[in-house]
DNA sequence: CAGCGACATATTTTT
DNA sequence: TATGTCGCTG
């Protein structure tokens, strides 16, 4: 492989992060501007020029697709195998090293990931046990307490004083929960990073293995990293690693999780003089479709700054649809669907793009109506489903008897007469005698002679028999004699739920293919396997040609041929909910760049002027977002709307108003919010542009339309 | 212990 | 509207 295959193809910027020699590096990369690229021809380039081998170098993403992406096309690039390198989402990386480090880390070997499901579940039980109200201490709040100490780094110590307002008993269950997940050998997300952290902070040994091993450091989607991931970028970067960070701040739509763009302002002023390197030219979209996205992100204070620019020809139009009513846009959807596949365009070069889950219903409804095939996005995840969950329970259980959520998942599943009260007295003896639910049911099983404890006993039984049935098999025929022998797959059949009998196969093939990724780590086949069903959403790349509907959120990182980005009101985008929080708007707008620069070739924008929610039609008027564009251009946008309910003219004249342009004598412009009343009593609503919010009556307000 | 009706609840969710 | 959770009953 030579130099110039490396490097060709690459503008000077491009060219200029790939190669640089610099200490930190950090690359602002707008949207389309090919920072994936390179980040994976830097690692080539690395790799290549001998300036460091595959095992010094670090990689971190923040989704496995990112990661899986990245490693695929590095090795073609290089035509090797990069086994050596640690390439993985923060999660996957981390939880590599608690392997690696199990006992310094203060785990067993058999150590499990919980989601937040199981999270929730425990919350819930340390409630209950705790005996307090659930109405005023909300297991979701807590959870979400807990998390969030955990992304600062803090532990239920040192909560208290750094959350005072909150109320003592998060800080209670905060401490049990904590104990409860360490005796039952259970990490959470959040516990994933903070014990990495933690160990690498307290053992200074570790930490400088993974200094000599790490010369190069480089981390994507900067903007997204939260506190705890920016100083575990700093603790596992030794003085001669070099930190090479990529992130857009126009991008970062996570804040509300935690995520601080502000991390990339921190680089740059905590790290030495770091190189900075800003990728501006786009190579995605429509020059028409750019300008436009520029047109909305730069009405945001809060930016680096950056101005993207294209060679790309003006492109098409963007199309602008007003319809009446959410039905209607989901019409006007799928004509335009139908426009596109007439014109050659294959469905998975369009994307339909909406702020909320819920708003995808129509959409779905109409294009199963019209037969056209489409793929919702982010929806379930194949280790989600409430079946593999069963199943992985019981493996969960075998490998380690102190998961008391594996147990309780599965103790009466499919149904055995252990029923509520037997499992309440396995709780109380557990908690009694501070042991592990399973042991209380061994113990129970020997002291009574009871119907439930005879139930009991061929649960044991059970557990027993399916242990020492597997202990020797291959992984896909644990899976299968678990599917067999615990009768799940019986429970499913009488119930004639077959696809779920499917995804129990399903599970066995993806075990199938399952490998261990290092070879670094002594772990069983079947440890390995769990902890990558609670990382791995189990998402397979699958090639049928499908429409494509998700959410804005998940669009992030993708890019379509066409995209419509529908609801585009006031309320819904942005949020109404958003519109209050502190920033919340310009990360709504930040969220609407996103969507825009989804698009390459062709952008279509509609919304509605009444939409159903919850139940009842409520009139909306247009996005905030739609007046930022630069509709004045005319020859850039194609305005369509339709009528099919013509207004009555005389009174309900109110209606008519609602998201027009007025201008008044004495307040200026202005743009009308809602109305109501009729005839002499008709007010309107108005947002001015200088004046703030005012009511005025039609009749003596003389006000003049301008749209 | 399953099944039903009452009741609340309703952004976004990389791991 | 639609979905999930909770508590009571058969």
């Amino acid at each position: 492989m030579l130099e110039q295959d490396i490097l060709a193809g690459l503008n000077s910027s491009q060219e200029q992060a790939v190669i640089s020699k610099a200490k930190s590096i950090l690359v602002l990369a707008g949207a389309g501007s090919g920072k994936t690229r390179v980040l994976i021809h830097r690692i080539a380039w690395l790799i290549e020029q001998s300036i460091a081998h595959e095992q010094n170098i670090l990689a971190v993403t923040f989704t496995n697709k990112a990661s899986h992406e990245m490693k695929q096309r590095a090795s073609a690039i290089l035509k090797v195998d990069l086994t050596q390198l640690w390439l993985g989402t923060f999660h996957g990386i981390c939880h590599r090293m608690l392997r690696l480090h199990y006992e310094n880390a203060g785990l067993k070997k058999n150590f499990q990931i919980i989601d937040s499901d199981d999270q929730l579940k425990i919350i819930k039980n340390i409630i209950t046990e705790l005996g307090f109200n659930p109405e005023f201490i909300e297991p979701k709040s807590v959870a979400h307490f807990i998390n969030q100490a955990k992304d600062q780094a803090l532990r239920s110590k040192d909560t208290k004083h750094r959350f005072p307002h909150r109320p003592d008993e998060f800080h209670d269950i905060y401490n049990r929960y904590q104990a409860h997940c360490d005796m039952a050998q259970l990490i959470d997300f959040g516990e994933i990073i903070l014990r990495v952290y933690e160990l690498l902070k307290n053992n200074d040994s570790i930490k400088d293995f993974y200094h000599k091993k790490f010369k190069h450091v480089l981390i994507d989607e900067f903007q997204d990293t939260n506190h705890i991931q920016y100083e575990w970028v700093k603790l596992i970067s030794g003085k001669e690693a070099t930190t090479f960070v990529v992130g857009d701040d126009d991008q970062s739509i996570y804040a509300w999780r935690g995520a601080k763009s502000d991390n990339l302002m921190q680089f740059k002023k905590e790290y030495i003089e770091p190189e900075l390197i800003k990728l501006e030219q786009n190579y995605r979209s429509s020059n028409i479709i750019l300008q436009a996205a520029n047109a909305i992100i730069s009405n945001n204070l809060d930016r680096l700054g950056k101005n993207l620019w294209s060679e790309k020809p003006e492109g098409e139009p963007i199309q602008l649809f007003d319809a009446d009513s959410d039905t209607q846009e989901a019409q006007y959807a799928i004509e335009t669907i139908k426009n596109l596949q007439n014109k050659g365009e294959t469905n998975k070069e369009i994307a339909i793009l909406y702020r909320s889950n819920a708003q995808s219903r129509l959409f779905e409804e109409r294009l199963i109506f019209e037969n056209i095939p489409y793929r919702i996005y982010g929806g379930f995840k194949f280790f989600d489903r409430a079946e593999i969950k069963d199943v992985l329970a019981y493996l969960r259980l075998i490998t380690n008897k102190s998961d008391n959520q594996a147990l309780i998942r599965i103790i009466n599943y499919p149904a055995r007469g252990i029923g509520k009260k037997a499992l309440e007295s396995i709780r109380d003896i557990a908690q009694e005698k501070s042991i592990s639910f399973w042991d209380a049911c061994l113990s129970i099983d020997q002291s009574q002679n009871t119907r439930t404890s005879s139930s009991l006993q061929k649960f044991i039984e059970l557990i027993s028999n399916l242990e020492n049935e597997i202990a020797s098999a291959d992984l896909p025929d644990k899976i299968k004699a678990t599917i067999r022998a615990t009768g799940i797959q019986q429970a499913l059949e009488s119930k004639q739920e077959f696809s779920k009998v499917e995804n129990l196969f399903e599970l066995v093939s993806a075990s199938e293919n399952f490998r261990i990724d290092y070879e670094d780590i002594d772990i069983d086949q079947l440890d390995a396997f769990l902890s990558y069903a609670a990382l791995d959403n189990g998402d397979t790349e699958d090639n049928d040609n499908a429409i494509n509907l998700m959410t804005i959120h998940s669009a992030k990182g993708l890019e379509f041929n066409n995209v419509i980005v529908v609801g585009m009101e006031e309320g819904l985008f942005p949020h109404q909910r958003s519109v209050q929080e502190l920033n919340g708007l310009e990360e709504e707008r930040r969220l609407c760049y996103v969507a825009i620069t989804r698009a390459k070739e062709r952008l279509f924008l509609s919304y509605a002027r009444n939409r159903r929610i919850f139940g009842s039609f409520i009139s909306c008027i247009p996005s905030r977002f739609i007046n930022e564009l630069p509709i004045k251009e005319k020859e850039n946008f194609i305005s369509l709307s339709q009528s099919y309910n013509k207004p009555s003219t005389s009174t309900n004249t109110t209606k008519n108003y609602i998201g027009k342009q007025v201008m008044h004598k004495k307040f200026g412009l202005g743009i009308v919010l809602t109305a109501e009343g009729d005839d002499e009593h008709a007010r309107v609503q108005v947002q001015f542009a200088e004046k703030g919010v005012k009511w005025l009556v039609l009749l003596y307000a003389n006000l003049e339309i301008v749209n």
